[in-house]
RNA sequence: GGCCCUAUCGUCUAGCGGUCUAGGAUAUCGGCCUCUCACGCCGAAGACACGGGUUCGAGUCCCGUUGGGGCCA
């Protein structure tokens, strides 16, 4: 049953940041080759020398690796197949570029730029689809010699047949028929000895032995121009899978003018490798019980193809948010102020590093994080001093700032006398009976409070965050918040 | 423009001819919990793009239209 052993792999090229649809097509590569017992091989097409760069593609490499998507095969790690960089693999192109013009499947083409453009004009105004025209198709014999001999430099192009159709066969959509009169010759190889991608991706995923090429959907159109070159060279085509693109908001193609796209993004913004692997893990497949929760160790096992959907998902952050807190939630407070560290670099998380404060908030903070990053805004009354906030949110609905002045002197001075331990629960008791003596209600001398000793209208539960604070720093904004509603009366 | 892919709530999706008066999640709105926020719980609203077939029966199969997308420029 089992032929050929399961081999995928993904092909980044080194010429931005790692991209989110990267990751993506990582991940299903990934999960087809574990759930499969293949291998996952990384290889790097660096042969657009001016936009490839070493610095990318140690930034992609890393990030695939922050996701949890290991490979067994790359630049990085070797194996049998190597070099796993295009640039590291120019004579076989060349070689194979040779064995195809020796096959009369490719030839040469010494036309000049001008004379393409000049073409390509034609056929614009003809209202023509813009292909190459065959000029060097034809040319004798004696023609190749007479340039050969001037040593002009040319490009090798595929010798498309002029008629007849090709068949890509998609394992997810079927056969998929290409008219070849809508195929350009393409080039091969570059005047500069380069290799084009589709022929170095063509011989690469063959001499790598890949057993299913899963790319994104946008390859669907070259891929007839594969299928005719492994014909040309006589090999096996692999087994064909094209995954649905990712989309921004608006339905086109991701991208980031419209959507945050680099991965590095998300893991500064505090976005756990975990949670994007299974937000991932949602678009365009599903669960066989319609878990949305899983880990990429469940999605391998329960990984199959036929759960695969077509049409292209939107990459939606505010359930990449929710999906964020959920495993932020489920963290061991141990572990989440690790990825704090972790993923969060800061000057205020070096201040906090020698205390064991930052462990004392982390139950305080860690239901309220949507990502790691949030605990900067949400963490910044317990280290600022003094609070700045608008002394107006004091007052409550219907009091006079003269009164919330009075009540929360009393407060304080209540809270000076007290002398049981400053814990949540006492604290809470201490203040209640506090708050029998004033003829407020609860909601207001606590929102009163909050605001006092946090700066705004919104935080964790108030004695918890008091007990946190500790002493000192409670009475001490206390006494600032009535000195500020004093000034303003 | 040519070729190709695609189509269930705003979004992610379940559904592989009858159990669908279409299920879940998220987002939205309302309620509960409550010192605020968050978490949690309960509830509401919200979709099979359209038209033809095939069939006793179609969200599910086929064709077309329309919409969306990709590639080539």
């Amino acid at each position: 049953m089992s032929e050929t052993p399961v081999r995928v792999r993904i092909a980044p090229s080194p010429t931005g940041p790692p991209h989110v649809g990267t990751a993506y097509i990582a991940l299903f590569n990934y999960a087809f080759a574990r759930s499969q017992g293949g291998k996952f091989v990384v290889r790097i097409e660096d042969t657009d020398q001016a936009r490839s760069s070493r610095h990318y593609e140690e930034a992609i490499l890393r990030a695939l690796r922050w996701l949890g998507l290991a490979w067994d095969e790359g630049p990085d790690v070797g194996g049998p197949y190597g070099p796993y960089r295009q640039s590291e693999r120019l004579p076989l192109y060349q070689h194979y570029a040779q064995e195809l013009l020796e096959r009369g499947a490719a030839y040469r083409c010494w036309c000049s730029p001008e004379r393409l453009e000049a073409v390509r004009q034609q056929q614009r105004q003809a209202k023509l689809p813009l292909r190459y025209d065959g000029h060097c198709r034809t040319l004798s014999a004696a023609e190749i010699a007479a340039c050969l001999r001037q040593g002009q430099p040319y490009v090798v192009r595929l010798k498309v047949p002029s008629r007849g159709e090709t068949v890509v066969h998609d394992a997810f959509r079927g056969a998929i028929a290409f008219d070849n009169q809508q195929l350009d010759d393409q080039i091969l190889l570059k005047s500069d000895g380069f290799p084009t991608y589709h022929l170095a991706n063509v011989v690469d995923d063959h001499l790598m032995r890949i057993s299913h090429v899963i790319r994104a959907e946008e390859w669907i159109a070259s891929t007839p121009k594969h299928v005719l070159l492994y014909q040309a060279f006589g090999w096996q085509p692999p087994v064909f899978m094209h995954m649905p693109l990712l989309r921004n908001p608006d339905r086109s193609k991701i991208s980031k003018r419209k959507n945050p796209v680099s991965l590095d993004y998300y893991r500064r913004q505090g976005y756990l490798p975990e949670a994007i692997c299974n937000f991932l893990g949602l678009m365009g497949w599903s669960m066989p019980d319609e878990r949305e929760i899983f880990s990429l160790e469940e999605m391998v096992q329960a990984f199959t193809f036929e759960r695969i959907r077509l049409g292209g998902p939107i990459f939606d952050l505010q359930k990449l948010d929710w999906l964020n807190g959920v495993y932020i939630r489920r963290l061991p407070p141990e572990e989440l102020v690790r990825r704090l560290y972790d993923q969060l670099i800061t000057p205020l998380l070096h201040r906090l590093r020698d205390t064991l404060y930052l462990r004392r908030l982390i139950p305080l903070l860690q239901e309220r994080l949507p990502t790691l990053g949030d605990f900067h805004s949400l963490a910044a009354y317990f280290y600022q001093t003094p609070l700045r906030y608008d002394p107006a949110l004091l007052v409550p609905k219907g009091r006079s700032a003269r009164e919330t002045a009075n009540v929360l002197a009393g407060a304080a001075e209540w809270l000076q006398r007290y002398e049981g331990p400053w814990q949540d629960a006492e604290l809470e008791s201490c203040l209640r009976a506090y708050l029998e003596s004033t003829k407020w209600d609860a909601r207001s001398l606590f929102m009163s409070l909050r605001v006092a000793l946090t700066g705004r209208t919104a935080s964790p539960p108030l004695f918890a965050t008091m007990e946190v604070l500790g002493r000192e720093l409670c009475l001490t904004r206390l006494e600032d918040a009535v000195a500020a509603l004093q000034k303003q009366s």
